[in-house]
RNA sequence: GCCCUCGUAGCUCAGGGGAUAGAGCGUCCGCCUCCGGAGCGGAAGGUCGAAGGUUCGAAUCCUUUCGAGGGCACCA
């Protein structure tokens, strides 16, 4: 019994005392179940009486007890007891418990998707670093992060876009094309232009796409060398992706916006909506309107729209394309457009409580991480991609909320002890694997699953980490925080240890092959499913050997 | 000055109203005659930054306060 099923059995209870007129009171849609921290609590808990009893006007313990002898007459539960000033300890029938480790094998890769987030169409923005350089540190959090929250959304039923918005419009990119086209002409870096050898790299590339680049003027080479290095550093930062495990859905360039109309057509959209002011020779958007600290402005009195235009173009056109929930990933250093984000959604006419979210992460360092002198002095994702491994970066990244600042330290990512913790439930899928290999080379098929062989306590325990996974999954994607998937695979990691060692899925070389082992396969095969599966959502491989 | 985030074990951190606040590391003591010891069992270690409040119940919610980090452009 998984525990979605015995809360649903609960309230099933609750209806039917209801219906018996045991008490008056509104069943809620959800009864939760809790893994009691105590194993002498029981398998599961409820505090739904602590919840009611008052609601019923009946002490939380009376209304426990009304409830008590319902519950224990659900198919699987052994016993029900009342502690405390009310809670409901349940406990199941080792045969009710086991039979989720088929469950789970039946399920194969679906175990863990659920339906939280149906109906759910979500436009999820990350990363989008301007291309005039490659994906440093700065970024690489968003993108483990991002990606592992698309996952999760996608595992419990939404609807979700991966978008990268592509920086291509403002000054930066002539002074990046500045900086190529200096370098091609063995001139110095111009003012707060980009110093580093990929910049040296970028013009060879040029050279080799458009070799008499160097004989144009300045005027004719620079919109040549803008778009040719644009291209190339665009393709290298989707590699790094690539390398890192992160797939955008849709890339998003800020120039059509500008080119296409769409930023006048947005300034003209929202002075419709009536928060559009001119003032000064500006057109600003009245942002305090809606609980922003000042007013934004959309086009200077020079005429050129700012960046925040663009962003209200950008905001409209996923409206317009449907999303209902927009989310946007942002560093801690960009935590001020947070209000003026939200007050453009809501000047858009959007529910800023509802069709827009702003996520804020706080910036990561790692000790001892070597800059780049191609980069110019930064650190590149791609060197700690190379020199940690995407594995231990993604998971490291994706075991901590995104609102700590975070420090990753190297010597313990290459350590390959349970310190490291990505090891340690990389290890534990390993080795059910490989136990699984053994015990099939021993004559142990699941040819025979009989639930009722999984009692010891290990089993238990185990069994209902495993029960859990849907409703981890579940909570990591309506607070988009994947670190709670990471967090419960350790967790089953360690009861999948205990439970190896006190419990042989192959018999000794003396024994014969057991109805006992052919059970214990499944579940052994049940854990290596929910640790890949875990692991895929956090985009961790999970390996067959270490 | 205003705004946001964070203060939990020696260290790194979980904990989104529930029972005796948890995990790993580090320290100490144990466990390999057969499936991966890259593991397992046990011990020690806490005024949850502080003070009020909300209620049957607060690390969790609210207010104040102290400390740390970040942010407040007709830049992109």
């Amino acid at each position: 019994m998984t525990p979605d099923q015995l809360s649903s059995a609960i309230a099933a209870c609750l209806r039917d005392a209801v219906a018996a007129g045991d008490f008056e009171v509104d069943v809620p849609s959800e009864v939760r179940v809790e893994r009691p921290k105590s194993r002498e609590h029981g398998d599961w808990a409820t505090n739904i009486a602590l919840q009611l009893g008052k609601k019923a006007g009946l002490p939380p313990r009376r209304f426990a007890e009304l409830l008590a002898d319902r519950l224990a007459g659900i198919p699987g539960v052994e016993s029900v007891d009342i502690a405390g000033p009310g809670f409901l300890n349940i406990r199941l029938d080792a045969a009710a418990a086991g039979e989720l480790a088929r469950t789970i094998v039946e399920a194969g890769e679906a175990y863990g998707t659920n339906e939280a987030l149906a109906g759910h169409v979500v436009n999820m923005e990350f990363v989008s670093a301007n291309p005039t350089g490659p994906l440093h540190i700065g970024h690489t959090r968003w993108a483990a992060l991002g990606d592992s929250i698309a996952r999760v959304l996608k595992a419990s039923g939404a609807e979700v876009t991966r978008e990268y918005y592509i920086n291509d419009a403002g000054n930066q990119m002539n002074i990046f094309a500045l900086s190529v086209y200096n370098r091609l002409h063995g001139l110095p870096v111009p003012d707060g232009g980009y110093p580093g050898e990929y910049i040296r790299e970028l013009g060879d590339q040029v050279l080799r796409a458009h070799p008499g680049i160097r004989e144009l003027t300045l005027e004719a080479a620079i919109p040549v060398i803008r778009q040719l290095a644009y291209e190339a550093q665009l393709k290298d930062i989707k590699a790094t992706l690539a390398d890192f495990g992160v797939e955008f859905d849709v890339y998003y360039s800020e120039l059509e916006l500008h080119s296409t109309g769409a930023v006048e057509d947005a300034v003209d959209r929202l002075r419709e909506q009536g928060h559009v002011d001119d003032v000064d020779g500006a057109v600003w958007l009245r942002t305090t309107d809606f609980g922003d600290d000042k007013d934004r402005v959309l086009i200077r009195a020079n005429g050129e729209p700012t960046y925040f235009a663009a962003d209200a173009a950008y905001y409209l056109s996923k409206k317009d394309r449907g999303f209902e929930e927009k989310i946007y990933l942002l560093g801690a250093d960009h935590h001020g457009y947070v209000n003026r984000l939200k007050a453009l959604a809501a000047a858009a006419g959007d529910d800023p409580e509802r069709n827009i979210e702003v996520l804020i992460g706080q910036l990561m360092s790692v000790n001892g991480a070597k800059l780049s002198k191609r980069a110019g002095n930064i650190i590149e994702l791609r060197d700690l991609i190379q020199w940690l491994g995407a594995d231990a970066l993604r998971y490291s990244l994706g075991r901590y909320p995104a609102d700590s600042p975070m420090t990753i330290d190297p010597e313990l990512l290459k350590r390959n002890t349970n310190d490291n913790p990505v090891f340690y439930v990389q290890y534990a899928h390993a080795r059910s694997r490989a136990a699984s290999v053994n015990a099939e080379e021993k004559g142990v098929r699941r040819s025979v699953f009989d639930a009722s062989l999984l009692g010891h306590e290990t089993e238990n325990e185990l069994l209902s980490h495993l029960g859990r996974f849907p409703s981890v999954v579940a909570q990591a994607a309506s607070f988009r925080e994947p670190h709670r998937v990471a967090r419960h695979l350790e967790l089953v990691a360690g009861a999948y240890h205990r439970w190896y060692s006190s419990c042989r899925v192959a018999p000794l070389a003396t024994e014969p092959v057991e109805d006992v082992n052919r059970t214990r396969l499944w579940l052994n095969d049940a854990t290596s499913q929910v640790l890949a599966n875990g692991l895929g959502l956090l985009g961790v491989s999970a390996p067959e050997k270490m």
